[in-house]
DNA sequence: TTGCTCCTCACGTCACGTGAGGTGGC
DNA sequence: TTGCTCCTCACGTCACGTGAGGTGGC
């Protein structure tokens, strides 16, 4: 048995504002039971109140109303419960990126920086798999470690490997946020290639290179430095930023990143 | 000695979209050292920068620009640092309410909520120390805990409360989500009063009452259960939601709150 | 010289909030 | 009957993103 509820007591109930009621409802996301075609009232049901309580929350944790939606339509249970368990562990990752913004600012206002070392580096044409794609820039840690994974199964228990896992940017990435990506891996001879993967070869280049250890979000340190440095000595060029990924032989849980800048030649 | 670069390379070297670097100039947030008058290219220095990291930092973490930009021109160092300060506790809070929120959603979705017990009070008019105001849905807990410091401030040390920390809130305030809040403390007999407090009587009604601990934001369970309990009895009437904050008297850190619903009467 | 970078409008997006102006329900 | 609740437009907000259409710099 549910009884009706005007507009004005189901936001008491539930604690959203009316004027979030009549949104949810143009938007098809919690339309009330029953609108009165006479005077356009809307009337809720006393079971939408746990319904509206679920939305209160994804809400607060700034799930767009489009996902929320998805995944109270989920016909199976299941489907509905892995998309919730999707977007609170998404969250909980958000946590701690919020928490790590907030130490790394603390640090950049205390200016505790030490300046970076900056080096030269002329690297050899090499010959790679590497897999090409559009990223977006809030998917490039997701997409970079699937297509790592994938050259690494291309690559299969072969010695052919040359170099650390690698990476190319175009300028467009980062102008626009989005643009072409290049991952790849160094190879010593060819082999045979399969499904996103391609072989490329990759001309010889001079670069300025600063070595990064820490998170991914904190990269645009050494990409500053690195552009600062090229700049004050008139070294600039044309050509994709690359990096490379390195992990510590003696201890496989650090990794680093080195950012190579290209430069017109190693003075 | 500070080098120009040019929107594009700025952009690389701080991580920020051309677009949003436009952006930031439109709005006076971050402009260019220089601009040429005659193609109106943007001229940034190496020195912008790091300041260009701290927004991209700030911005992750969600600061709207115009409080960015109060918090960059202060003057005064110290006066940056405390708003600096005041932002990053306040994004420590959110982190725990979004923890919160995160466990709150998943309680309520795996419906372990025990149907809660809804009583019926008859409660006497009583005179009370009282402040009003209009209050936003956002500032409330700030609001309340501000009024009712100063309302025991106004009780000194005269032995006269007769009843638990309270406030009133008026439909708008849920229907708006900003409206009218009258935070009182019950008093036995008169005293004079100042600055904000005022003295009020309230009439005497009938509730249904629900018992609720834990987080203010969890207070819509509790809303729900009663407005529901209410709605199905058909016991509904105009009039303010009354809240008691009670304290256990064994363990002061332990709080609840008891929410009051009019009801016609108690049957 | 070519194409690449940069420019300025003007409009779109998302989740509502803000009035204006009006009608039905108790 | 009165005022209170509810209704529907239409537009605003915030921080950019998305083209369109065009010009300067190497």
């Amino acid at each position: 048995m549910s009884v009706l509820l005007s507009i004005g007591e189901f936001s008491q109930m539930t604690h959203l504002s009316v004027k979030a009621l009549r949104h949810y409802d143009d938007v098809g996301l919690l339309p009330p039971v029953e609108v009165d075609p006479a005077t356009g009232y809307r009337r809720y049901a006393t079971d939408q109140v746990p319904v509206a309580h679920v939305i209160r929350r994804f809400r607060d944790l700034d799930m767009p109303l489009e996902q929320i939606r998805t995944v109270l339509d989920a016909r199976d249970v299941a489907d509905r419960d892995r998309a919730i368990v999707a977007h609170l562990e998404h969250m909980e990752e958000n946590l701690e990126r919020t928490q790590a913004t907030v130490a790394s600012l603390r640090a950049l206002l205390e200016g505790s920086a030490a300046p970076l070392p900056v080096e030269y580096r002329s690297i050899e044409a090499i010959r790679a798999v590497a897999i090409r794609d559009e990223v977006d820039w809030d998917g490039t840690e997701a997409w970079l470690t699937s297509a790592l994974d994938d050259l690494q199964r291309v690559l299969g228990g072969v010695d052919v490997r040359c170099g650390p896992d690698s990476a190319l940017y175009s300028a467009d990435y980062f102008h626009a946020h989005e643009g072409v990506v290049v991952a790849f891996v160094p190879i010593r001879d060819e082999i045979p290639v399969s499904g996103r993967a391609e072989l490329i070869e990759i001309p010889a280049a001079d670069f300025a290179v600063l070595e990064h250890r820490g998170a991914f979000s904190e990269l645009d340190q050494a990409y500053g430095a690195l552009g600062t440095f090229v700049a004050e000595r008139v070294l600039g060029t044309d050509g994709a930023i690359r990096e490379h990924y390195l992990t510590s032989v003696d201890d496989p849980d650090e990794t680093w990143t080195e950012v190579c800048w290209p430069i017109r030649r190693v003075p």
